[in-house]
DNA sequence: TTGTTTCTGTACTCAAGAGTTCAGTTGGCG
DNA sequence: CGCCAACTGAACTCTTGAGTACAGAAACAA
């Protein structure tokens, strides 16, 4: 009967719409990323040329909102170590691909956006206890399961020798990735040599332990 | 002559206001700490047991408050890596001292209060960035910096055989601390077990390339 | 003791920002 | 066309929290 107390109405549907959710969901993800959770509702209907009003129809509060921005980013994350593992399965040189491997997660890694969007999650962990887990487990639970199984493949393939793979994962990500990480989430960047110097030894480090005698 | 209007009175003198200065800032650090800087000051006030204009009187605002905590807990931070690299210094023993130091590093970089530090100057770093830059200076530089001294000295004893100490020194903190400062920065831990394997399994790593033959 | 500094407690100002209201407009679908 | 859901814009409410004012009490130093 009627309209249920509990439930909100419908968000609004229609060509238009559609656009206006996803230049709001741009616009938001654009200041959130610049400016924290800090940056206010009126501005990102600004920067979306879309009324407030119409941003609290899409979205019912700024917390749906930004999980929303967070959610996405998660998906497009995923899928570049997806790739990555898809190139890494079927080498020849595993040497040279564990490389270009590391070079492309790092650069990854690194880029400007998906950092300062980490640290926002980092951030507003009390504000968002679930988007931690969502984080982890759509993110690099899903990176780690994937390169996990390159490894198990390139271990049955007789390239690599591996006994505990779940631990080589994380060394691998530790070696390569995790530096440029920590440094970032202190407003910090590896000098360009050290980071290089430590993506080739790191990736040397990791076959001369892994790679079959 | 009188009041300079660009200065503003002296912090209180005293011993009550010395005793109150100390109550003031640990009660900022517990409060900070488990709330964030979302934390009132009126809450922080009630907690130190005195007035909120005396907290003002001390620090003219909460930005001051929130520096001078976070730059008291640098401090202690770096101490306990000075004290695992001075035992480190000795070691007849490379493989067992180096496991010690890395089980105590990652038990202090673990605790949860230093973490839920570390954590909140990530997501305060927009408000605060020198604080990022301090951080960076006065805890992990000089933390690496110490490491970076004993493993030289060990290189010198023949014990080890390093060819580039500083990718080394980020080697080490990679393959034992850092998988857990990346879990925790996304509201998880690693499993007890796995932390296990990892703390052994990367000092073998760690020893397999460096240790002089 | 006496004078000064510091502290208390309460009540206040002020600014910012989330979310709402509403009367009126516009885009798009049948 | 003609209707309705979706949108506008501007003014408004409410909450929250930083910082202040002030008058009186307590500590401390000389």
């Amino acid at each position: 009967m009627g309209k249920d107390s509990s439930t909100r109405p419908a968000p609004p549907s229609g060509r238009r719409a559609e656009r206006n959710r996803q230049a709001i969901v741009a616009a938001a993800r654009e200041l959130f990323t610049r400016e924290g959770f800090e940056a206010g509702m009126d501005q990102i209907a600004a920067e979306a040329g879309v009324s407030k009003v119409t941003v609290y129809n899409h979205f019912g509060s700024k917390e749906e909102l930004f999980t929303e921005v967070v959610g996405q980013a998660m998906g497009e994350a995923h899928t570049t170590m997806a790739e990555l593992a898809a190139r890494l399965a079927g080498a020849d040189d595993v040497r040279e691909v564990l490389l270009d491997t590391a070079r492309a997660l790092v650069e990854a890694g690194t880029d400007p956006a998906r950092l300062a969007l980490r640290n926002l999650v980092t951030g507003e962990l009390r504000r968002f206890p679930e988007l931690g887990r969502a984080y982890q487990h759509s993110g690099p639970a899903r990176s780690a399961a994937a390169l996990g199984e390159v490894l198990t493949e390139l271990c049955a393939r007789g390239r690599l020798d591996i006994a505990d793979v779940e631990v080589a994962v994380v060394q691998f990500f530790s070696l390569t990735l995790y530096p440029h990480l920590i440094a970032a989430s202190i407003g910090g960047a590896l000098p360009a040599d050290l980071a290089d110097r430590l993506l080739r030894d790191g990736v040397e480090l990791f076959l001369q332990r892994y790679q079959a005698s």
